[in-house]
DNA sequence: AAGGCTAATTGAATAGCATTCGATATTGTC
DNA sequence: GACAATATCGAATGCTATTCAATTAGCCTT
């Protein structure tokens, strides 16, 4: 009875090569097509199979795709563990500034992969990349700022999901600003600015140099930062007054 | 055989109003089962007409679609403005506040819409809502940041789409990290800490307060002319509340 | 007001595609 | 080598957007 249920060795590795290929037919089919452009027949000629055979491995067009998405996203998580881990610099805002500029090309080089993420998620709300996996993915960021904290280099009271959507949020949003702008052209050049402006919004905003100030005596930074308060106060006030 | 061409106006009121009727009956459609689970049937069923008359209408349901997120998105744009137009103080990070507070409310309380607006660009590269009507929504952040520079709030050499990707982008992922976190629950509570967050960043990087401070510490010049500043937020309250 | 012309409307017929399923082939076991 | 269990196949199914030939309503002329 156990044999029927444990195939050979030779007969899982037949599978699961059989499945890459699935994989990889499928994922050239969809970056190429879209998810609704894609036609199974053509995933399954590629992949050398019948159309039938698709379905015992996968139970729907839509699952076929989240394992080719689950997989890119692995990919890239492991790149940007990769990544963090070759930077020597312990500094957060080095380090940020390393993350910073693999996310942004990352996100504008596998743009059309990306959007298939979300156009998944949006459209098929039955199946969708496991929270899991993208929670995974940002959790390289994560790990920096608690660090970054750690090390006294930011604010302690700051939120980090907060920064975490600030980080991601900005530079999904950038890059889609940076594809329009120039089509096809991909040189990494029209990206620094956009990671430099980021880096130093982290340092300007959740840099703990900030903090201390405001936490100083009577001083005219001190006296300054007070001011700037008021007016946030106040200015918040009118709006919801009116 | 001008007559043919223009029909009378009671004609093309009727017409217009039938349009109406389409549209608001395919947008309940959508917004219940997104634009796959949505049905040209029963879309033409609630809005009391034939299958095939709405393809005299629209071309396809993907453009019956992109009409309605285009009426959406107007009138979003309308009410932004309208929030805006409302908010009395000239301060720019009180205005922002105001506009940080509407957007991220609506994001939020509009998900689905929202979401179907990337979902159709991204499924069907054909059709997307016109880059003009969210260059048009956008604007309005536009609008107020230029403003805030001539104002000699914000630093002179900070970018207009950097700062507009980070305010959008930041607070998208936001807005889907409120909704993750509290399912269901949309007290706009939950939303203050994100807009207050925004707020101070934008003055922390992009005001040209926060500029002088990094580069040598607060000036007394500085410090007067955000005093008077105050002076006129509080007056134009003043004024207001007699 | 009747007749004729045009434009609007209809819903049954068409066509495209994911998915299913009965038949067939392959593999592993004794 | 025969049997059982899997895996594979691709034609048949079912579901929908879209088309289209027939019908109806609106408007103008006389």
């Amino acid at each position: 009875m156990a044999s029927k249920a444990i195939p050979s060795e030779t007969q899982r590795a037949k599978l699961e090569r059989k499945e890459r290929v699935i994989l990889e037919a499928a994922r050239t089919i969809f970056v190429d097509h879209g998810f609704d452009g894609a036609r199974m027949q053509e995933i399954a000629r590629r992949a050398g199979i019948g159309e039938g055979t698709i379905y015992s491995y996968y139970d729907s067009k839509a699952e076929l795709m989240l394992a080719v998405l689950q997989r890119f996203w692995d990919g890239l998580t492991l790149e940007a563990e990769g990544v963090m881990a070759s930077v020597q610099v312990p500094d957060f805002f080095g380090r940020l500034d390393a993350l910073a500029r693999y996310h942004l090309n990352t996100v504008i080089v596998n743009a059309d992969f990306i959007n298939l993420t979300f156009a998944l998620r949006r459209n098929n709300s039955e199946v969708s990349v496991s929270r899991d996996h993208l929670r995974h993915y940002v959790a390289v960021f994560d790990r920096q700022f608690l660090r970054g904290q750690d090390r006294g280099e930011l604010r302690a009271d700051a939120v980090l999901w907060q920064a975490r959507d600030i980080f991601y949020g900005s530079l999904e949003y950038s890059a889609r600003s940076i594809e329009m702008t120039m089509e096809g052209d991909r040189s990494t050049r029209d990206q620094q600015p956009v990671v430099d402006d980021m880096v130093a919004l982290f340092r300007a905003h959740y840099g703990a140099a900030a903090e201390r100030e405001a936490a100083g005596g009577a001083t005219l930074a001190g006296l300054s930062r007070q001011v700037e308060q008021l007016t946030e106060t106040i200015a918040s006030l009118a709006s919801r007054l009116s």
